[in-house]
DNA sequence: AACAGTTGTTGACCGCAGGTCGACAAACGG
DNA sequence: CCGTTTGTCGACCTGCGGTCAACAACTGTT
């Protein structure tokens, strides 16, 4: 009688569904993939993918962090660079990635809202930047921290905008979103003399 | 024998599922609220609430329409008025309205992402509001275009910020998010001389 | 070769969600 | 008083995220 499943390890069973998990991840929603539909996908029953991750949210969060770690690490800044020229590389490391993973990007954005965990994620990302942004140019007042903030929003925004039209450079988003933060933070009056 | 239920006319039930569904869903998200919950607050079986309403994102949709109508009637521009003024008045009737309705601003821009027809709404808006900012201030280079459509971005996050933290006054907001827009556009070298 | 122990794997099941349908009951005209 | 209209409801269907007891594939021992 032919074998009724193939046996895998623990870890490479894991690993399989994480990367199963990226691609789908990648191109469609969170709500609009179902556990089923991601255990046939897998070659595998429902009840083996929970016996693996807790819950639905737990699956996608995992799989999230394997893919932005990298990203993550890549925009961590170089601590013996000066400041302006820290945020240019983060930028532009940021906008590659961006570039490169397109449609991860969209529809990152687009879950964010819909799983609790995934926008405290974004949101604990985003005040940490703040920081360290106001930290580096020596900013501290509330029109200094929500021009910085709001400016994270401009980013992603222009960013959205660049991929629906794709007409113009990396370079030229890059310089945009640079001056576009010293421009504001200079007219909210929080930019020390330089 | 006592009745067994009140009947209603059409519009008068209609208008009160949609007062009730304003109400619930400015204290509670999109998916924290179910069709049976909601029927049973409104002291109705679910069945008739379907009557009413073709599913529960056109509910959604009719309720969210309701309140923001009068939003966007108070933001739409004087012809009369010149550019700049116009833009101003309508970022003061905003910032208005999110002060007065703070948590509905919120759970709103938290919905959003979670039901495609909302985000295609707020998609059209902005895009809209993009335009006639652009006509209004004659610009047309694609710098200009992302630099408008990520300004309305940073305008939430700004919101957003302030609402956390309550420390500027309205009009130290109007004027950082107007200032940063002139600034941006300026730096984008998209802004006619004057 | 047989057997026991470990553990990867499954089919059947639960509760609850959004959504549907046929039957009933309140109002109104004659 | 009855027939028609239509506002209303309880029961039901499907599909979801999540759980559980039982089974089957591998491993080591004798």
């Amino acid at each position: 009688m032919a074998r009724a499943y193939k046996r895998l390890g623990n870890d490479e069973r894991r690993s399989r569904l994480l990367d199963l998990g990226q691609a789908l991840f990648t191109q469609h929603t969170f709500d609009e993939l179902s556990m089923a539909r991601i255990a046939r996908e897998a070659g595998i029953s429902k009840a083996l993918l929970y016996l693996y991750f807790p819950s639905k949210r737990a699956y996608f969060l995992e799989t999230l962090a394997s893919g932005a770690d990298e990203l993550r690490a890549a925009i961590e800044p170089d601590p013996d660079a000066e400041p302006v020229e820290a945020l240019t590389s983060a930028v532009d490391v940021y906008l590659e990635w961006i570039d490169e993973h397109a449609e991860s990007y969209r529809k990152l954005l687009q879950s964010a809202a819909a799983i609790p965990e995934v926008r405290e994620v974004i949101e604990a990302v985003r005040a940490d930047t703040t920081q360290r942004i106001l930290d580096g140019l020596g900013a501290t007042s509330p029109q200094a921290r929500a021009t910085t903030s709001g400016w994270l929003w401009f980013v992603d925004g222009v960013c959205l905008d660049w991929l629906d039209h794709r007409d113009m450079t990396r370079d030229e988003v890059r310089d945009l979103v640079l001056g576009t933060l010293m421009m504001s933070l200079g007219a909210a009056g929080a930019l020390p003399a330089e």
